[in-house]
DNA sequence: GTTACAACCGACCGGGCGGTCGAGTTGCCA
DNA sequence: TGGCAACTCGACCGCCCGGTCGGTTGTAAC
């Protein structure tokens, strides 16, 4: 039985750690033709292997695009997991937004597959992201309301406010990934958080 | 002569409110099921004409998406049409913000497709269309450099901080369509801009 | 009445897609 | 050494999509 159990998890490491690699495969042809446009053959030639195996690990083309954002939203969330709430909301809300960052950095086909495709998901795939993106979402409006109680945050419309620090955030997918070799996310994310913290206008002094 | 030529006019203006009429259709149609799950069958019986009617008004399905694109931007190229340069730059930055919620909640479709799908333009059309952002962009980019020369913006780096405050309207076609019935344009704008201009920092007094 | 042309469509087509089948091959454990 | 399960794939299938063909109708000009 103990035998059994190690056998299992042992085929099931491998198992795994090849979905791990064809996912990155995956995205990269993702973010390079789009997910439409890029079929399983494609994908199975991109990877080197026939069609019937990749199928073998994944039973169809939604389920790799659901292991790309499952990938995608694990990241996120464990980068918001509530390890310090009583941090400086200004440090935590910019710890979030060079998370996104890095994550366009280093995996720009996940991020758009996650962004550009989430219609494209069904039934119960599109309900579990759905709630792992409400969970991120009021992880981060969490934040900005204990901010906002703690008189450090002006008094916002947090779900407007929330909107718009993750769309300022999101968006960088459609223009970071080509400057990621240039500038590094916690640079980039200096540049975003800025004008957003402490306010466009110049205060004269 | 003249009297072709008013025919000629006359029958290529009822050509172009059709056309008009079908981009409606289908930019809800688009907006309901996603572009690529929308069959030119569907939309042809969403409009309620017969396909080949349909391929009389646009040679492919990729016209049609193209024809949405042109749309959306110029709208938003006429809004920041250099009328009065010398504008207070908060303003004309509020404005550009209220044209992109308006956009929203009048044409989500249109949005949608222009959002989700630029992608899928190819060739001439994807050129047309990327001119055209990068002339949106620099105009707003403009504004922003505008108000750093004059000390009314702090000193931010201009590229980003367009990159930010265009992603931040932007994003809202993920989530205010299903407000917009509640709140307005400049309302959610207000609420959007105003941690931007002013700072999410509360400033002790 | 004839010409001309925009508007319209039922029926059809080729192709490529996601997905499957059946037939191996490998590698591990008893 | 046998047996079994994971792994591999060439060939195939049915569907449905974007797009086309060949034609009819309505109407305005002369």
């Amino acid at each position: 039985m103990a035998r059994q159990a190690t056998k299992k998890r042992q085929t099931t490491e491998a198992h795994g750690e090849k979905r791990n690699e064809i996912l990155r495969h995956c995205a990269i042809l993702f973010d390079k033709v789009g997910y439409h446009k890029a079929s399983m053959q494609m994908l199975a030639d991109e990877v080197g292997l026939g069609k019937p195996t990749l199928y073998h690990y994944f039973p169809s083309k939604h389920a790799i695009l659901y292991a790309i954002h499952e990938a995608h939203m694990s990241v996120l969330l464990d980068g918001v997991a509530d390890k310090d709430p009583a941090a400086n909301p200004f440090d935590r809300l910019r710890s979030g937004c060079i998370d996104i960052l890095r994550q366009i950095a280093e995996h720009p086909g996940y991020v758009r597959a996650f962004m550009d495709h989430y219609e494209d998901l069904e039934g119960k795939m599109r309900n579990e992201i759905r709630a792992q993106r409400k969970e991120y979402f009021e992880r981060i409006r969490g934040i900005i309301v204990l901010g906002i109680e703690n008189k450090q945050f002006r008094d916002c419309d947090p779900d407007i406010t929330t909107y718009g620090f993750l769309g300022m955030c999101n968006w960088a997918y459609k223009w970071y990934p080509p400057l990621a070799k240039k500038r590094s996310p916690e640079e980039v994310a200096d540049a975003l958080c800025g004008p957003f913290f402490e306010g466009l206008r110049l205060t004269k002094q």
